[in-house]
DNA sequence: ATCAAAATTTTACGCGCGTAAAAAAATAAT
DNA sequence: ATTATTTTTTTACGCGCGTAAAATTTTGAT
């Protein structure tokens, strides 16, 4: 591996001894090619250092190996970390992933879209914005690239949604808070830009009413994507108008509790299940950082691995079927409550 | 722009009437072009749609526009939130920025190296995951490919490194603590993966003699990147045994200090300046999130915007000198101390 | 040994574009 | 109008590889 370098295809077949056209099967695919002669080019392989150049390999192939990964904010580490495992995943089944991130920006999205086009990838994984999507932008991409959306629907856009049971979420929550003690309010943006947060908030008032409860839905301002912030900044107004209908609040995600918990620590008002606190608080998502948030955040988790998993799986599945589903698939995957500290 | 398809550019020259060589060279550099026929390609693009196919560009170019971008771990918002800025300017220089995590492996940090290598990008911003990093393949990879490092520096590797002064951190941290209560003792991982630690221990220790302190430094034990959770291990056996040598408490990182508070707010100990409390926490990098914490944290801010600039700007400069600096440049910048709650 | 099936080699073309060289045309300067 | 200069056109080749078709070799089973 340490000898000269080879040029290109042309070169090392020579020095393997074996046709280029062989030997650009073997690249392909090594099993397809007879065991001997594999063994001929793997020994060659490791004697001298070479890879087929990849422009033109993809210039060439119909099929790029290419999978595009698109998430709304990367420096969520809720979405870096599901890209992590995708990207893991699609590493081993031998595609290259590429990451991008719309850092909340539409114009950003399209962009990113635009310039994944002419990667020409084998498939997609996107999980948009949402609400603020050019709706009609995704819907032409994915007419013309065979695109699994993730974490939020769009619907009828791409071959398949995986995501999580917004209703499984909120249903464990709402029945475990209202079981154990006062039954929760709902806290939530105004104009949330993940669809999900809609999803939650019906999902809580349906729930609230099987249990024959008044549900509470508080609604703060804010925009973007600084949920933490805009969390603290309608918690403290919340808290010094006395404004919260009971001594329990259900957020929508855990990045708004995130803030609504800093808030209620500046305030002094004690959060937890323990006897002598003020407040209870719980969420939805299991953000990697809400086990340490003061106290630990009570959440329904997202089961990370099964959607990260499936929505890779159904793109493989997609790819394989040339691009086209028989019909769009919806999974959707149930959370699981995590008890902790503050409820 | 709403008319047929073109091909390539073949056809698109033929339809705009200009010849193809001139075509490419517009593409390559609009203003290498007369204003005349700068013009009627202009036109052609607005009625047809057309991009010269990416791959085929980059195989006959002997420079890509492709900037490659990697990180030691995405899921750090830290890090996610400089890959942002790296990217953003990027894109506005008309590069096509790609963004890679090595996970916190050094197998992966290699494999993406290897890749890489193969996208025969323009330049790459690398910043490494440190000690644990295969040194020699990172030498070799700095070899081929003109390198910017930053966060992390590696003697002598890549044409230049920008990063953050650890010395004005501590400096900081320091001065204004021991100054405004008791000094403070230094808490960080015993083996940290990340060469920033050491120079702050080193600063912490030098700052303390110079004010005439004894130095105390604290090492927990741990491996891997999840810092919070190491922090807050290593800060409840601390509280537990009672073993803090002051009532000051200065972490080596954010990270860490976020799991420090939390083990505080567990066990009962209160964090912060005002009266009545048992203990202060600061810290260094100003993450993302700790605004956030409970009592939010006291620390030493990145100056994000200067570093992402002069690393992108560095990356720009050694591009145009064709790959290589004259001689290999260190750039530092200062940190400036962010007062909040909890020291 | 015989023969069909499978794998490989030979040969050749195409992909979409960069780019060099010479000829032609357009522009600017005198 | 003439000449010098800049820009564009024509022509042609090369990049590294995919891939098709026909010829050849290898393999495995009889």
């Amino acid at each position: 591996m340490a000898d000269a370098k080879i040029k290109n295809m042309e070169e090392f077949a020579a020095i393997s001894g074996i046709s280029r056209p062989t030997v650009s099967k073997y690249f392909h695919d090594p099993n397809s090619v007879r065991k001997s002669t594999r063994e001929r080019i793997e020994a060659a392989l490791e004697q001298y250092e070479y890879r087929p150049n990849i422009f033109a390999v993809n210039q060439n192939r119909k099929l790029t190996k290419t999978i595009g990964i698109l998430v709304p904010y990367l420096a969520d580490p809720f979405f870096a970390e599901i890209a992590r495992n995708i990207e893991r995943r699609c590493i081993d089944a031998g595609y290259r992933p590429t990451l991008f991130s719309a850092h909340g920006s539409s114009d950003f999205e399209v962009e990113i879209l635009d310039s994944l086009r002419s990667l020409k990838p084998a498939g997609v994984l996107l999980a948009p914005l949402g609400r603020i999507s050019d709706k009609s932008a995704i819907e032409a991409f994915c007419r013309d690239v065979p695109t699994v959306l993730f974490d939020s629907n769009i619907e009828g856009m791409g071959e398949a949604f995986v995501g999580s049971d917004n209703y499984s979420f909120v249903s464990q929550t709402v029945e475990y808070l209202s079981r154990v003690g006062e039954p929760p309010s709902f806290f939530e943006m105004r104009n949330p830009a993940n669809p999900n947060a809609n999803k939650r908030r019906h999902a809580y008032i349906a729930m609230m009413e099987r249990l024959g409860l008044d549900p509470h839905v508080i609604q703060i301002d804010g925009t973007g994507w600084g949920f933490e912030e805009i969390g603290r900044k309608g918690a403290l107004k919340l808290l010094e108008e006395k404004a919260l209908p009971t001594d329990t609040v259900l957020c929508s995600n855990d990045r708004l509790a995130i803030g609504f918990l800093s808030a209620c620590f500046e305030k002094g008002v004690h959060v937890g299940r323990k006897v002598g606190c003020d407040l209870r608080v719980a969420s939805h998502d299991d953000h990697p950082f809400s086990r340490f948030t003061c106290p630990s955040l009570t959440t329904a988790a997202h089961d990370y691995t099964a959607v990260s998993n499936h929505a890779v799986e159904t793109l493989f599945r997609l790819i394989e079927s040339g691009g086209k589903l028989e019909r769009r698939e919806e999974s959707l995957f149930a959370a699981h409550l995590i008890m902790r500290a503050s409820a």
